[in-house]
DNA sequence: TTGTACGCGTTATCAA
DNA sequence: TTGATAACGCGTACAA
């Protein structure tokens, strides 16, 4: 692999002189004729500069660190791809992880993501409790901290509680439930206290686990055991509102003639379920494409303020919501 | 951040001596009791090697890069699930980057990525006419080019197809189609000639342009206008079988009453379309896994033979295939 | 406008 | 077994 050196032999001047011309931020201090032979030198020679020598001198990187639960839930993908083109669009590159929601193993990640020189972090994993190093910018994306401090992107999780709930009123139902996300997450607690704060009073509500098929379909049995005579559930989120499907199923109840559901996210094939399943729709690329700009911004600017962006969202209707029965 | 030459000073040695006790294959180098003082310096100082300097010392960065077409397409996110553990099994970390298909953003990111330092590539994106560098150590994940020595980790395209044939055939099918894949890939060549093979005959074929519902939607309203008196389509994988769906609709024909429908790779939600998806389940996650594995061996010795490594797959039954009309 | 010289943090080589 | 030293490739303060 040719280095600068090689370039500035050939275009006949210095190393230094081939740095200044082939950074566009010195570039101006070079004689245009000069830049003509060091570019063209660099590109006969097929030259790319050795990130490695640039890092150590620079202590940048141009690559930031993405760490998430699982990319196999289906959020995610399109997050990540989001995130991937807001970075490409500054020449950042990013670092993937998964945690499986394993705080120890976020830990590690970050710190060996830090090692590798990373200028910052986009983090999908952090509970409402973390405590994040403020010495590294970084980005939460559909999670937040309880502490401020820390910018986020998120969706707008109470509206979109607000809009399903109202649906169902306007449906007819009035004995609502809740299979909750786990408290520990922003984005299961924030669609928790909105549900609460929509229902304006003490309604039933279980938490499941996880967010996932399994916890929701647990944690509906649950709610159903305690109370029997519901009309809807509102699910914390869609993988939660299949586990719902499911629990209903066990129990012999149709959706939605026996009970309506809800989710939230429209991940990818929620029109494909039997029945498509009514749920608020998410910028999921969006969300990632903001939070990469966000980040890129910290990492221009650590100084400035720690947005919080809340993105809007939209109620999608399908068939897993009816008219209240009786 | 503290350096090796702070952790050195503290445990009283010279930094080539920490640099000796802190890298596990030269560690047997040092004194069993200053390697313990070294440890413990580095311990407490909160020591993290900086990766820039390693790299620009030895040349290597325990980063691979990753590049696939779009993680929004359902078969990667489990096979980079799978690339990702398999990497950190080695304390390897992924870079990942989306091309969408399109040969100048792979050959940007790959030299991109290569001036990153990255040791080594896994590519989901090959055409089987691509000539890849030769230089550095790569991968080819779900996709195979025509001429040798490039190893590769695919899924038996051709007995899932010859699964899938055997199938109808014995459900009473004859007049059988095909929606292949595109012509450049090899995922969809193998399946086209698989197919080819097994129905041992000319039998009618269109190709989509691409491995998605509108590209299968598209080849299959092409394919029903040639041969109208068609029972069963083998589709080139999921989505296209979708959007066979989606146009065997549109012409007010059922699945699988007037044609079956068969798909490959058996995405998540294959199971919850209606009617459920008969397909061919391929290991994404050990895919991705062995890749992972196979570019780490390839690393540690690029010398060796260029394996490569088919998967088994499994044929899965479901409500899109029925005995043929008739 | 260009060249000189140095240092970023690490590891490999050589000498002790 | 340890220390001294150089080198990886780049960017930049300083001098010319």
């Amino acid at each position: 692999m040719p280095t600068i050196k090689d370039v500035a032999d050939r275009a006949g001047v210095h190393a230094a002189t081939a740095s200044r011309a082939l950074n566009s931020a010195t570039r101006g201090m070079v004689n245009a004729r000069t830049v003509t032979r060091v570019l063209e030198a660099a590109k006969a020679l097929g030259y790319a500069p050795n990130s490695a020598a640039r890092s150590l001198r620079t202590r940048t990187s141009s690559v930031a660190g993405v760490i998430i639960p699982d990319l196999r839930n289906p959020v995610f993908p399109p997050i990540v791809r989001g995130i991937e083109d807001g970075l490409r669009e500054a020449g950042y590159m990013a670092l993937l992880g998964n945690t499986d929601g394993d705080a120890v193993r976020e830990r590690e990640l970050f710190d060996a993501m830090r090692g590798r020189q990373t200028d910052g972090f986009i983090l999908a994993t952090s509970r409402r409790d973390d405590a994040l190093p403020a010495e590294v910018p970084t980005v939460l994306v559909n999670r937040r901290t309880d502490a401020g401090g820390v910018p986020s992107v998120t969706a707008d999780n109470s509206v979109g509680v607000h809009m399903l709930v109202r649906a169902l009123v306007h449906l007819g139902h009035s004995r609502i439930g809740h299979v909750a996300g786990p408290r520990h997450l922003s984005t299961g607690w924030e669609r928790y206290r909105a549900f609460v704060d929509a229902m304006d009073g003490a309604e039933p509500v279980t938490f499941a686990e996880a967010f996932t098929e399994d916890a929701g379909f647990e944690a509906t049995l649950r709610l159903l055991d305690t109370v029997p005579d519901l009309t809807a559930i509102v699910a914390g989120n869609d993988l939660i509102a299949l586990g719902c499907y499911a629990a209903l199923a066990s129990r012999g109840l149709r959706v939605p003639e026996d009970i309506s559901v809800t989710g939230f996210n429209d991940i990818p094939f929620a029109d494909r379920q039997r029945p498509g399943l009514t749920t608020i729709r998410i910028p999921h690329y969006d969300i990632g494409l903001e939070s990469a700009r966000l980040l890129l911004e910290r990492i221009a600017n650590p100084a400035g303020p720690a947005k919080r962006i809340v993105l809007p969202v939209e109620l999608v209707t399908r068939g897993s919501t009816g008219p209240a029965r009786n």
